[in-house]
DNA sequence: ACAAACGTTGACCGCTTGGTCAAGGCGCCC
DNA sequence: GGGCGCCTTGACCAAGCGGTCAACGTTTGT
């Protein structure tokens, strides 16, 4: 699974055939098919993985914390840090977003993240922290930030991530202040 | 090309053959390759063509303005309108992105944007209508709230545009209301 | 020692793909 | 009307695909 993430992540799950795997892998056909029942199943097995690896590394990193805008400010933090680590995934998961055999599932996984920074954004509208507004609407903007910086920051170019996540964080934060309409 | 551009949206690049886009459209396959020279060739087309649009769509809704903030969310604005308008060009987009036969010409485009808005935000901070920040870093915070925010409720919903960009522009000015570090 | 279960192989299958090309209509000009 | 060039056709091609399977070492249990 491992290597063939990397294969997928560098030319793509299309152009990748499933020869292409076994071959630069030293190993025969059938052996593939013992244990996956179809290209499409690895794949799915590779994002299931990644977004539970995602996540195990959020809570990680934010499990000391009870204030709920320190605890997105974490979760962006410990986002980044993981796409830096693991830029296979990120490419991956960009183009399964764009496939609808395997879109249903990453809409799964991004509404689960949606659903964590969600309910941050309740409490902290609750507790007077922030203004009123759309918690879903302000979990989804905050993802594109990360996502877009990632890309650009983290991905095709090679910078920092303290620095790209310190203004990932004020410029989240600032936004949510002022809520939504 | 429209055709091509919806069953490639609908279907996705690589599952589309060209069989299908010329069988579907009732003509030969020797057509197709008399106006164009590959499959590839007609996405790279389409991406070009798409990129012209929005472009031209972005300028057009601001060109009465000339306040940098208020240009900032016209542009935001046209951006959600047109991509609700043309969602077929937005899955092509993202697809496109994750192939790195066509990731260049995506970056380029997407460069293009950022500066557009880019120069919106310096001109802004040299006004003094905003804190000082990294105007690049922040133009492409703004292009990935627009993305996320157009994926989720204008494409996969189907929701009002004013409200997603009444939500979109109060996240983005607030977010460089307090610039970054 | 023997056999059953396990794990592995790679040639092979049917099918689809992007791309080619000889052939032929259609319209236009002399 | 005849010839020429633009456009169109669809059968055809080699290559590559995802997936299968008879065959075959290697463990393991007895």
């Amino acid at each position: 699974m491992a290597h063939a993430t990397k294969l997928f992540a560098d030319r793509g799950y299309h152009p990748t055939s499933v020869s292409d795997i076994v071959d630069s892998l030293g190993v025969g056909k059938g052996v593939f098919y013992w244990y996956f029942s179809s290209k499409e199943e690895l794949l799915s097995e590779i994002l299931r993985d990644a977004h539970l690896q995602l996540r195990r590394c959020q809570q990680a990193g934010l499990a000391s914390e009870t204030d709920p805008l320190r605890r997105i400010e974490l979760g962006i933090l410990a986002s980044l840090e993981w796409f830096r680590d693991n830029r296979e995934y990120f490419a991956i998961t960009q183009f399964a977003a764009t496939d609808e055999t395997f879109a249903p599932v990453l809409r799964r996984n991004r509404e689960v993240a949606v659903a964590d920074t969600a309910r941050h954004i309740k409490e902290a509208i609750v507790e007077g922290r922030i203004a009123d507004g759309e918690p879903e609407l302000l979990a989804h903007a905050i993802l594109g930030v990360v996502d877009q910086l990632t890309r650009r920051y983290l991905i095709e170019r090679d910078e920092p991530v303290e620095q790209i996540a310190a203004a990932a964080i004020a410029f989240c934060t600032r936004g949510l202040a002022g809520g939504a309409s």
